[in-house]
DNA sequence: TTGGATACCGCAAACGTTTGCGGTATCGTT
DNA sequence: AACGATACCGCAAACGTTTGCGGTATCCAA
């Protein structure tokens, strides 16, 4: 129940607690034999720092926080476990918090972490924020952040992301080579850079390709399995269908897979359908999801490294960076080409 | 940069510290209106409490450890999502590490949390885990500790799990009633109580209905798709397959599902499936999975409030109690009847 | 023998809170 | 008028570290 505390191990050792703290950090002031008796003793007594004091007298703490919309969405899991990855291999501890996609929870959830002295901050945006002074607070504070996914993008940090206009343009053009038509987006809020991309890389595909775009097959929501539903439902009460739909991500694809099968629409005689992320289900169902892969582990482990960066070049300010991770379009069933 | 402290805040006040300390804690001792003035003014400059000085003057922090195999684990990312939930409401945050399957690493994780000053644990074990001497430690510092879902059954904590060897048998007498008769069985690691609960299960509901147990049919192995995969692979170097297969959760079911679609076999014609779990993937292979529903955020909360009992319970010791969840068996096409 | 390096180590302050104890007004009672 | 309650509030120590500064041996050179 009660500490044993460098006090104590000083105290069995017979010198001063300030000599077992620099033994500990290996400080050039002491003795390589008494160093090696701290260090057997603190082994032997399972003597292990407090690091809520270490914190407090350092200023800064060795964990760093994470917000998510929702950590239990695959792609955002996926991104966490590479975070807690290269955090692990440095030493840190990440705390997680999720903003369930509303501002009000988001900003709770930035100033929590901030009364927790996190070293840095690890951030993907709610569809919800649209002001970002939470955030410049943070930076004003000397926190550093770094924003992935989902990024505020007018706010100076770096970032790590896909090139969602390119990787939108890039399917939308393998639509059109595999013979699909009226290219219809299922996109999410204009508010979000991400979705700005996708759009506008859905929109210019086709323009380039003389293809004019149905504004009725360009349809906003959200980005769960039930906006992709109601996406659908909005086409059935059109009473017209577009060749080919493409998805803000895979949940609202596979919502939109569903109810289309349910309405008895054939997948992809009727329309084609191509997702985003290849969550795991992408490739199970029936026929097997088209999606641009998003390399989820891979952006957690990036969006950790930069911000270990600049943990470490403190005072030497970094330059922010942004980097793009490259993402892959995994062609499957629900894209066949037509008439194949 | 430099923090905004309460004795900022009590020198713009004109009082002494302690005086806003008690302010902000609701202290009798301090009148209505300097509560007040103290409330306006930490209003007006922002002023939030450090944690880490907090924590160490109250020799505990307001966060709580997680620990789970895996993040990306849809069944443990869904824990997660419902122990962050509860924790937020009670004003605590989360802080989270994956063991990645190996003790070595669970012992980190405890090490690092403790060292940390977490109020209290949250674990579920990976499937090294046959020694618990890292959690009886944390035990004897005093830390509360509760299991879920993988539980070392022999340490005395409070523990959330479901209630296996029921799940397995009902879902084995399904198999039976829909006229299956050569079932097998995928499992997982045999030192786990999970899996030793859901094993026996099964082969109670066998010989309960006058069956015998092919023990060619029953495998063990991991959790994982590849698992499931390597499984199927083993009945088909046997050259011979029973007719259904329980799976000790939904990826293995998954991997299953696969690799015997790829080897022609049908499903439920020629071997039905069954898994555990309802992974998002579940419902939407064809045919879709029977599997039993295990309520994952559920377990996450009440988790987490069995933790937050014992913080606030503090002193008055709690007795320990073990919460078994129910679950239900979700039949879907994978087990249709035999013969319909 | 003296002097200055050099090698080690300890004192004490500090990090930002909380809290036990004591202190000073103010008030009501007798 | 004096006295005990009562209502508020401040002092200072403590939580477990780290670190600047100073101090004492020891050693080598002169």
């Amino acid at each position: 129940m009660a500490q044993f505390t460098i006090k104590d191990l000083a105290r069995k050792l017979g010198v001063s607690p300030s000599t077992v703290s620099r033994a500990l950090s290996d400080h050039p002031d002491i003795s390589p034999a008494t160093k090696r008796r701290v260090a057997e003793a603190a082994q032997k007594y399972h003597y292990h720092p407090n690091q809520i004091a270490q914190s407090l007298q350092k200023k800064r703490s060795s964990t760093i926080g994470v917000i998510v919309p929702e950590i239990r969405h695959n792609f955002f899991s996926t991104v966490i476990s590479g975070i807690e990855e290269v955090a692990y291999e440095s030493g840190y501890t990440i705390m997680v918090c999720q903003s369930n996609e509303t501002l009000a929870r988001e900003v709770l959830n930035t100033q929590a972490l901030v009364a927790n002295r996190v070293a840095g901050l690890l951030i993907a945006i709610s569809t919800e924020t649209s002001r970002w002074d939470h955030l410049e607070n943070v930076l004003a504070r000397g926190v550093p952040l770094v924003q992935f996914d989902r990024v505020a993008e007018p706010l100076d940090t770096s970032k790590v992301v896909i090139d969602d206009y390119r990787a939108a343009y890039e399917a939308v053009v393998h639509l059109i080579d595999s013979g699909y038509r009226r290219i219809g987006h299922f996109s999410g809020r204009e508010v979000i850079a991400m979705d700005r991309h996708r759009c506008r890389g859905y929109l210019d595909a086709l323009a380039d390709h003389g293809l004019a775009c149905d504004r009725r097959f360009l349809i906003r929501g959200g980005y769960r399995e039930e906006d992709g539903r109601a996406a659908v439902e909005r086409l059935l009460a059109l009473g017209e269908l577009p060749d080919a739909i493409l998805a803000v991500n895979d949940p609202v694809a596979v919502g939109a897979f569903v109810r289309l099968k349910e309405a008895g629409v054939r997948i992809p005689e009727d329309v084609a359908l191509v997702g985003f992320s290849d969550t795991p289900a992408a490739a199970l169902i029936d026929p097997a999801l088209t999606t641009v892969y998003q390399p989820a582990f891979e952006m957690g482990r990036t969006a950790a490294s930069l911000l270990l960066e600049q943990l470490t070049a403190e005072g030497g300010s970094v330059e922010m960076k942004t980097v793009v991770l490259p993402t892959e379009l995994r062609v499957r069933g629900s894209s066949r080409p037509r008439g194949a």
